[in-house]
DNA sequence: TTGAAAGCGCTAACAA
DNA sequence: TTGTTAGCGCTTTCAA
C-alpha cells in the first residue's frame, strides 16, 4: 500500500511532505494568463453580458488551466446585496433523527437556491446556542433557522433587526417577533389522548418532557384538552412532567403502575420517553395489557410487539416551510410575522388500541 | 394574538412592515462613537495587547451600545493565514442516523476550536456531491471531510493541493492521496459471518449494498474471508449484491428461501437491508428459525423479536478522528497521508444465535 | 500606546 | 466592448 495504514491507537507519525502546494489563483492570475484586464475575467466568471466570444473563450481556458475557483467570500464583501448565500441552522442535536429530517428538508430547499447551510446542535444548552449564534452571525449568514432554546431570544431578535432573516422552528417562543413553523402539538396530543379515551381508558398517565420546553407545555395542554372535552377530571397522580432520561421514564412507569387505582394507559410526550416506556412495559411483562400512545414517530415503531401507536409529526414539511419562509424574508418580504402550524397524524398501530385491562 | 396565525395551506399575506432595520455597525462606527481610531477598536476586539485600559473600556462600551459583531469574513480576507474557521462536511444524507452521528462527532471537535461546519447530503449522486464541493470551495473552507461518492475524486485532490485539508470518511477511495478514516468493514463482516458459522450455519445468504460502494465491496470480501477461513466454498446462489430498496431486499429474502437447498442464515450488508430482512422474515413467519446478522447497528434492534444481532460501527469515533485529522492538517501537519481503521463490535442479541432450522 | 496607509479578492461605478 | 479606479470591513505594516 502506498500509504501508511494506521490501526486505531497505533499511530506512527512520519515526516515526508505529501503534496506540492500550489498558490491559489485569483482573478488577476487568470487575467494575466488570458492577457486581459481582471474586470473582464470577473465579467466572464459571473456570466455578465458584454464580453466578446473571443475573449470569453480565452478567459475560460485560462480559468480551467489554473483550476480557478472564485472567492465567494470576497465577492460578498464588495457586492451591494452583501449576500453570503449561507444560512445558519441551529438544531437540538444533528444526531437525532428528528433534527436530521428537519436539516435535510432545509438543505434541499437551500440547495435549489445555491445556498449552503451552517448547522449546529445546541443540546438544550442556552450557552451553546449562544456560541453557535455568535459564530453564525459573525459569518454574516443571510438567514437563521433556529429551534429556540428556552430562555432569552433577544440576541436573535437584535440580529434580525440588522437584516438577518429569522425563523423559529419547532417552537414558537416569541410569537409576533419573528416567523415560526411548528407542529400542531396541542391538537396532536389531544387527538392521541382522545384516541385512548375512545378505547375505554379513564386512567391515562401522562409522561411529559422538560416543563421548560415550549412543545412539552403545548402537549400537556393537549392532554388536558382531551380530558376536558370528554368531561374527565385531570388526576395529578397520573401526571409526571420533566421526565427525560430513560431511567426516569422507566421508573415513572413502574411507580405509576404500583399505585392504587393505577393508569391503564400512557401518553408519552416524546420519542425517547415512548421508547423507554416500551422497554419498561416489556420488562414488566405488561406490554400487551397497558395501552400506549407516543408523541412523535420513530423508526421501527411498527415492528415492535405490540406495534406502537403514535402521533406523527411531519419534519419534512416543518423544515421545508421554515426554509421557504426564511428565503421569502431574504428576498425582501416585509409582511407581518407568521406562525405556521403543521398538522400531526395519528397512526394507530396496536399499542394504542389495547382496551383497559381488568386488573 | 399579536401575529397572524397561519394553518398550513391557509396563508393570508399582509403588508405592514414588521421591523425597523438598523444599519449594521462596523469598526469605524464603533471608533467614531468611542472617539478613537478604528485600528484601536480592532485591537480591543481581537484582544491584542497595547491598548490602555481607559480606551479599551470606552471601546467595549461603544461595542455594546451598537451591538457590534465583527465581520469574520472580512477579517479572513485580510489576515495572513486566510482562515475561515469553517470546514465543509459532505455526508451521504444528514437525515440518516449514521450520518447524523458522524456529523455530531465532527461538530463537537470543531466547536471546541471555534470552527463552524457547513454540512450537506450528496445522496450517492456524484453531481450533487460536486455542487456541494464547489459551493464549499468557493467559500474557502479550511478543510473538507468527505464521505466520497463513487467516481472521480480528483477535484477534491486538486483543492487539497491549493491548501484545503482533506479527509475521507467512511470510505477510502484514494488511499495515499489523502487522509482517511474508515470502519474495519472487512474484518467486521468476517466476524459477523464467522459468528453464524460458529452457530452451525453452512448456507449463509449475503445481501449486499451497491457494488459501486467501497464499503459494500469490503464487506463482501469479509464474507468471503470468513467462508474461506472455515474451508467453505462460496455459493453464488447465496450471494445477492446491489440490493438496496426495501422491496428489493424483501423480495430477495423470499426468493432465496424458495430455492432448493436454501439459506439457513442471512448476513445483511447494511442497516436498511437488515431492517427489510427483519420485516420479510416476520411476514413469512420465519423470524425465529432463520438466523440474521446485520452490518451496522440501529435503534431498537434490541427490542425486536428476536432482538437483532449486529456488527456495530462506531460513528462517534469515526467522526472524531476525521475531525482531529483535518485539524492536524489545518495546523500544518505535513506527514504522509494516513488510513485509520476503526474497529467494529459484534453485538450478539438473539437473531444471530438461532441454529440452522432442520427444514 | 496610538494611528495612518496599504491592500486582501472582488464588484460598482464610470470612463475610454 | 474593454479597462480604470475606488472601496467593501478588516488586518498588516509602519510611522508617530
Amino acid at each position: 500500500m502506498a500509504c501508511q495504514r494506521v490501526w486505531y491507537n497505533r499511530y506512527v507519525p512520519t515526516l515526508s511532505s505529501p503534496v506540492q502546494r500550489a498558490r491559489r489563483p485569483t482573478l488577476r492570475d487568470v487575467a494575466a494568463l488570458a492577457g486581459v484586464s481582471y474586470k473582464t475575467v470577473s465579467r466572464v466568471v459571473n456570466d455578465e453580458p458584454g464580453v466578446s466570444a473571443r475573449l470569453a473563450e480565452r478567459v475560460r481556458l485560462a480559468c480551467e488551466q489554473l483550476d480557478y475557483h472564485p472567492d465567494h467570500t470576497a465577492s460578498t464583501l464588495r457586492r451591494r446585496d452583501r449576500r453570503t448565500s449561507t444560512i445558519g441552522l441551529i438544531l437540538e442535536d444533528v444526531s437525532n433523527p428528528f433534527s436530521g429530517s428537519l436539516h435535510r428538508a432545509v438543505e434541499d430547499v437551500a440547495l435549489d437556491r445555491g445556498v449552503t447551510v451552517l448547522a449546529g446542535s445546541f443540546d438544550e444548552d442556552p450557552s451553546r446556542a449562544r456560541v453557535l449564534f455568535t459564530a453564525f452571525a459573525r459569518r454574516r449568514v443571510d438567514g437563521l433557522i433556529v429551534v429556540p432554546p428556552s430562555g432569552d431570544v433577544t440576541p436573535l431578535i437584535m440580529e434580525q433587526r440588522k437584516g438577518t432573516a429569522l425563523v423559529f422552528l419547532d417552537r414558537a417562543p416569541a410569537v409576533g417577533a419573528a416567523d415560526a413553523v411548528v407542529s400542531d402539538n396541542r391538537r396532536g396530543a389531544a387527538t392521541g389522548v382522545a384516541h385512548l379515551i375512545r378505547h375505554g381508558h379513564r386512567r391515562i398517565g401522562f409522561l411529559g418532557d422538560y416543563t421548560a420546553l415550549w412543545t412539552a407545555e403545548e402537549r400537556y395542554q393537549g392532554y388536558l384538552d382531551a380530558l376536558a372535552t370528554h368531561g374527565m377530571a385531570a388526576d395529578p397522580a397520573l401526571v409526571r412532567r420533566d421526565v427525560r432520561s430513560d431511567e426516569a421514564a422507566g421508573a415513572t412507569v413502574s411507580e405509576m403502575l404500583a399505585a392504587a387505582d393505577p393508569a391503564t394507559a400512557f401518553f408519552a410526550g416524546q420519542n425517547l420517553i415512548t421508547m423507554a416506556a416500551v422497554r419498561r412495559l416489556r420488562a414488566l411483562g405488561r406490554a400487551h395489557d397497558l395501552a400506549l400512545v407516543g408523541f412523535d414517530d420513530f423508526q421501527l415503531a411498527d415492528l415492535l410487539d405490540p406495534p406502537v401507536t403514535v402521533v406523527a409529526q411531519d419534519p419534512v414539511t416543518l423544515g421545508h416551510r421554515a426554509a421557504e419562509l426564511v428565503f421569502e424574508r431574504i428576498d425582501g418580504a416585509d409582511g407581518q410575522f407568521r406562525l405556521e402550524v403543521v398538522p400531526t397524524l395519528l397512526l394507530p398501530r396496536g399499542s394504542g388500541e389495547i382496551p383497559p385491562s381488568p386488573r
